[in-house]
Formats: C-alpha cells, structure tokens, sequence
DNA sequence: GGTTTTTATTCATCGCCGTTGAATATCCGC
DNA sequence: GCGGATATTCAACGGCGATGAATAAAAACC
C-alpha cells in the first residue's frame, strides 16, 4: 500500500551511507554522545531511523564510522614513527596534538564535555590499544618492545587526559611546542631500553 | 482501593530517603551513572521508582547526593617526596598504585565506569593540580620546576588514565611491581631538569 | 528476457528509560 | 478530632535504541 518503502530508484548504495555518518558526525561533535540521539540524526540525513541500525548496526557503530571518517585511522601516528629514532618522542607528541588541533583534525570540536561517556571512551581505548599500542610495539621490536610500547601509551594517554579530556590548568595552557618540550623526555624515557633493573630499585619502598 | 499506598506505619521520613542514597552510592560505584537505573535502584532500596523522584527530584540529585558522602585526602605523595632523590620516581608510582589499591585507599571501590560524572572529574583534577603538582613542584624548586612538575603530572595522570579510569589491557594487567619498573623511566625523564632545547629538536617535524 | 536473489529503504512495534500527576494513607499542630 | 503537611504507591507519558516484517528497486542468473 503504502509509497515511500522499498528500495528508491537509482540510488547506489553509498551516498545515503556516507549523508548518514556526515550528519551524524557533526552532531555527535556538537552536541556529543548522550546529546544526539538517533532520530535527530535520521531526520537531518532525511532517513528512517532503521536505516541506520541497517547500515551501522548500532549508535556505537556509528559513532565509531562517523568519528573514524576525517581523523583518518590515525596515519599521524603511523608517519611519526618513521624517520630519526632520536627525536621519535617529539613527532609522536606532536602527531597527537595535531590530531586535536589541526583545524581539520579529527577531534578539534570535541567538547570536554563531549567526552565523558563510557562509549566515547571506549573509542580512545581502542585507539590507544590497537593504533598506538600495536604500532608503537611493532616499530620497536625485540625483546622488551611490549613493555616499552605500554609506557609510552600510557604518557601519551596521560597526555590526552590531562589536556584534552579533563584538563588540567597547566597543561592545558602549554602551547604545542610546549608540549613537546615538556613531555619528549618523559615519553623518552618511557621508550628507553630498560636495563635489568638494578637491585636498589628493586628493594623499593614499603 | 489499592492496599500499600499511601505513608506507611510509624516511619520517620529519613530512613527511608537514607536508604535509598546508600542503595544508589553502591551501585553508581559498580555500574557506572549510566549502567544505573532508577528503577534498580528503586528495586534495591524495596521503593517506587517515584519516591525517589519525590526525595531527590532527579536521577542526577540522587547522584550528587549519594555520591557527595564522603572524600578523603591522602598524604601518600608528600611521604613519596622524602628520601633518596634517585627513586623518587619509583616511590611516586607507588604512592598512586597503593591509592588506589590498598584495601583502605581512597579510591579503591571507584568502578571505571563512575568517571562519566563531571563531579568526579573534578575531583580528580583538583587532586592532581593541587596535591601531586603543587606539592611536586614546591618540593623540585629551582628554574624549570613548574614545567617539570607539570611533565611529571601528565605522566602521572596517564597511569590514572591508562590503569584505573579507562583500563587499557596491556597497564590493567601489569603487577604494582611491573608498573612501578615499567613507568618509572618515563616519569624519571619527566623530572629530569631539561637542558636548554638544542636546535635540532626545535626543527622538529612536518 | 524472465526469474530469483540481494540490497536499500520504510513501517510498526517492542521494552526500557526518566519523569510527572494523581490517589491515598499516615502523622502532626491546633 | 480535624486539616494540612508528609510519605508513599500507582499509572501513565513521551522519548530512546533496537528489531522484524513489508516492500520496491537493482543485480545476478540462466
């Protein structure tokens, strides 16, 4: 009976795919996770809310496509890994305040506030662990690459923290090249090669 | 008609409203603010989900409510900043590991999922800027101390992060040990007085 | 070129959520 | 002992994310 269902005339797949995660993504951006809800992002892609959940399954799954569209699975990370290994530190930090700052990166618009829901943090986990995590200990190698790699997350994770998702007043107020120069000997240090530890360290504290 | 309406027998009102705000506090602390619902804890507190519209007026009243109990400060990173200077780092990383881990600490029962709420962020940010940075870079001194304070805070942050807040597999699962080995390099180059930046580092990437 | 399968879309509905208004039973000041 | 304040349940509302069925166009097949 009804006219407007089924499959519409010439329309290849793609570009109500592609409208769909447009929109989504610049609500999600304006008014973050919580704040968009699906049927406000079906009505500006002018879609029925069950196509969404057709073409991304799930709010979750849209967001991560939506999100994933410009931040460009993170090449940043993977071009600072190449090139002297002196000054690593200083290219992967600034690959992630690039990644934040650049007027069309991936994250400039982000509010804080945008990102204090568990399934937005879900996403820089999954960031942290499979893009940096994975890449960092594969560009490293050998017999420690693991324990170094997780170091270095976690500076970089502490710089994300302390800067972007819940900033502190003096970090947030560094300038990039501050930044750099604050944290490369941290995030150095993190990739060092460890020396056996050394039994003085060892018999700690407590 | 209807049999259990109505103010029941005998009780003074603030039982009941107690009850409910001790309810709510446990399960925020396990399932997050989302992953709790006011009809769980309704079911919990054996009371309509009304009522605690009536004591509490929202979902985010009873939260504030429930949550604002108690906070305790700790003196774990003033002892952490005696001793040998050569590992402090270490004693710096177990001063946070055993705040949150030692069955009496301050955070212990706090679930990852409870840091969606922006009341909680800011306790952990006043935490870091005035107890960790303030009492770091007071304890350095000297020319560079802010900035090595704040490096050390970023690095510091990243294991909150990266361990308690949004657990990364790979720093969830290390031992209290193998953080104490595993970070303490990258928090001894955060400290580490910075030389003047040499050119070469300046001229750093793209 | 007709038939079948796959793809893209809307429609209808489900169950859960937080919130709100009304009903009702007890308590308390007068 | 009566009238308002208080404490509680009941019932419903609108909005959310999800899902299954219906349907129409396109693609694949023979």
């Amino acid at each position: 009976m009804n006219k407007n269902r089924g499959r519409p005339r010439g329309r290849t797949a793609p570009a109500t795919k592609a409208r769909i995660a447009e929109k989504a993504r610049a609500l999600f951006l304006e008014h973050g996770y919580q704040g968009t809800t699906l049927r406000t992002v079906a009505a500006a892609a002018e879609v029925d809310v069950a196509l969404i959940g057709y073409h991304f399954g799930s709010k979750q799954g849209l967001f991560g496509e939506a999100m994933n569209i410009r931040c460009g699975r993170s090449t940043a990370i993977v071009r600072a890994l190449e090139g002297d290994p002196a000054t690593l530190p200083e290219r992967l930090i600034d690959a992630v305040t690039s990644l934040w700052e650049e007027p069309g990166g991936g994250f400039a618009a982000l509010e804080p506030a945008a990102l204090r829901d568990e399934d937005v943090l879900r996403v820089f986990r999954e960031f942290l662990e499979r893009e940096v995590l994975g890449r960092i200990a594969d560009h490293l190698g050998g017999r420690y690459a693991t324990d170094r790699a997780t170091a270095a997350v976690a500076v970089i994770g502490g710089l994300i923290f302390t800067r972007y998702l819940n900033p502190l007043a003096s970090v947030a107020a560094l300038s990039a090249g501050d930044v750099r120069r604050t944290l490369a000997p941290a995030l150095r240090g993190a990739l060092r090669t460890p020396r056996p530890a050394p039994a003085a360290l060892l018999s700690h504290s407590a």
